[in-house]
DNA sequence: TGTACATCAGTGAACGCGCGTTCACTGATGTAC
DNA sequence: TGTACATCAGTGAACGCGCGTTCACTGATGTAC
C-alpha cells in the first residue's frame, strides 16, 4: 500500500482510510480534503481523479461504514439463530460493538451531517443495515403475545433509538460521560427491560 | 433590541441569538463568528468585547439551552405531580418538545461537539438538567417492585438514551427519516413498553 | 523482443475566499464637580 | 444646569492562514504492432 513513484496504486482506498483516521481524530468538521491528500502522500488535486470533492469522499467513507455495519449485524443475527431472542439481542449488541471498533466510520455515518440520500449507493447500504435489524425484529415479533405486539418496524426503531442514544450519550465524549455504568451495561439492561415489557422475558428473569 | 447608533445596547445576547439562528440554519460547522456578527449588525471584532472567541459563543448558546431545557423538564415534572408516573412521562416528553421548539439550542448542546466541561457554568447547567430527570426517576422508582427495580441513575439513563436516540434518528434529518411513525409516537410507545417491563404499567394496558 | 504511442493518474502553481483574530482608534455615554 | 473627563463598546483596516478547486502539464504504465 506504500507509494511507489508517480503512480500510487490504490489511491482511492488510501484516501478513504486517511479520511477515516482524520475524522476519528479531529471530528467531522476538522476533516479537510487537503490533509487527507497529504496523509496519503499526494497532492490535493489528485483527490479529484477519484472523488467529486470533499463531501463525496466523506460519503464514500460512510458508505463503507454502512456495509461493514450491515455485515456485522447480519453475522450477529445468523450466529444467534435459531433462537429469535438470542439473534435479536446479538444484533442489538453489534451496534455498540461497531461504534467502538469503527469510530471513524461511525462518525462519518451519523455525525458528519451528510444525508443518507446523497448517493444511491449510500442509500442502499444504509437500507440494508436497517433491513437486518428489522428482519431480526420481525422474527422475534412472532413470539410476542398478540395483545402487546407492536409492528416490527416500530419495535426495531425503539431498539435502534435506545442503542443510538446509549452510544451518543455514554460511549462517545458527550454529556453523559460521568455515568457510573458502562455503555454495554446500559444497553444490555435497557434492552432487557424493554423486552420484558413485550412479554418476551419472564418477569423474574 | 434594534441597533441605535454606535452602542448596541445588548450585543451579547443579540450575538447569542444570531448564533442560534445560524446554527439552526447551517449546522454547527456552518456557523461562523463573522456571520453572527454581521447578523447582529456589528463588526466581527466587536464580538471579542463579549466572548473569548467562536467556541466561547457556542458554549454560551449551549448553556442557555441547558437552562431552558432544565426549566422545561422541571415544569413538566411539577405539572405531572402528584402521580409519579405522570410526572415521569411528562418529563420524557419534554425532551422531544424541547428539541422541536429550540433546534438551535439543541444542536449547540448535542451536536456541536463542544464539551459540557468547557466552562463551570455550562457543566452546572447540564448537571441541573440531568438532575431533574434523575429526580423524576427516583420518585417513580419507589413504585417499582423491588425484584426488578434498577438504580434510578440507570433507569433515567435508559429513558434519556431512548429519547435522545428517537430525536437524533427520527426527528432530525437523519437516517431514519423514512420511518412510518412520528417521533412522538415512537417515544410514547417506546417508553410505554419500557415502563411495562419495569412493572409500572399493567400488562394489558 | 523492441519501438511507438495512447492513456490517464498525479503534479505543482495558482486562484479567490472567508475565516478568526489583533490593533490602534473613535466616539457615545454617564458621572463628578 | 453646564462642563470636563473617564470609561469602554464598537470601528475598520489589516494580518496570515488554510481551505477547496481549476488548470495545463508531465511522466509512468501498458498495449499494439
Amino acid at each position: 500500500m506504500r507509494k511507489r513513484g508517480y503512480h500510487h496504486g490504490n489511491l482511492r482506498q488510501a484516501l478513504v482510510e486517511a479520511a477515516l483516521q482524520l475524522i476519528e481524530a479531529r471530528g467531522p468538521s476538522g476533516f479537510t480534503l487537503s490533509e487527507a491528500a497529504k496523509q496519503a502522500g499526494v497532492t490535493p488535486a489528485a483527490v479529484y481523479r477519484h472523488f467529486d470533492g470533499r463531501e463525496d469522499l466523506i460519503a464514500e467513507a460512510a458508505r463503507q461504514g454502512y456495509e461493514i455495519f450491515a455485515d456485522l449485524m447480519q453475522y450477529a443475527y445468523d450466529t444467534g439463530q435459531p433462537s429469535a431472542l438470542a439473534a435479536f439481542e446479538a444484533t442489538g449488541r453489534a451496534y455498540l460493538a461497531f461504534a467502538r471498533k469503527y469510530p471513524g466510520h461511525y462518525i462519518a455515518m451519523f455525525e458528519s451531517g451528510i444525508s443518507v440520500n446523497r448517493t444511491p449507493e449510500l442509500a442502499a447500504a444504509s437500507a440494508r443495515a436497517r433491513a437486518v435489524l428489522e428482519r431480526a425484529a420481525e422474527d422475534l415479533s412472532q413470539h410476542i403475545p398478540p395483545p402487546m405486539r407492536p409492528p416490527a418496524a416500530m419495535f426495531s426503531a425503539h431498539i435502534w433509538a435506545m442503542s443510538h442514544g446509549v452510544v451518543e450519550l455514554f460511549a462517545r465524549n458527550s454529556p453523559g460521560t460521568r455515568s457510573p455504568y458502562s455503555p454495554e451495561d446500559l444497553l444490555e439492561t435497557g434492552i432487557g427491560v424493554y423486552l420484558r415489557g413485550l412479554g418476551l422475558i419472564e418477569p423474574d428473569a
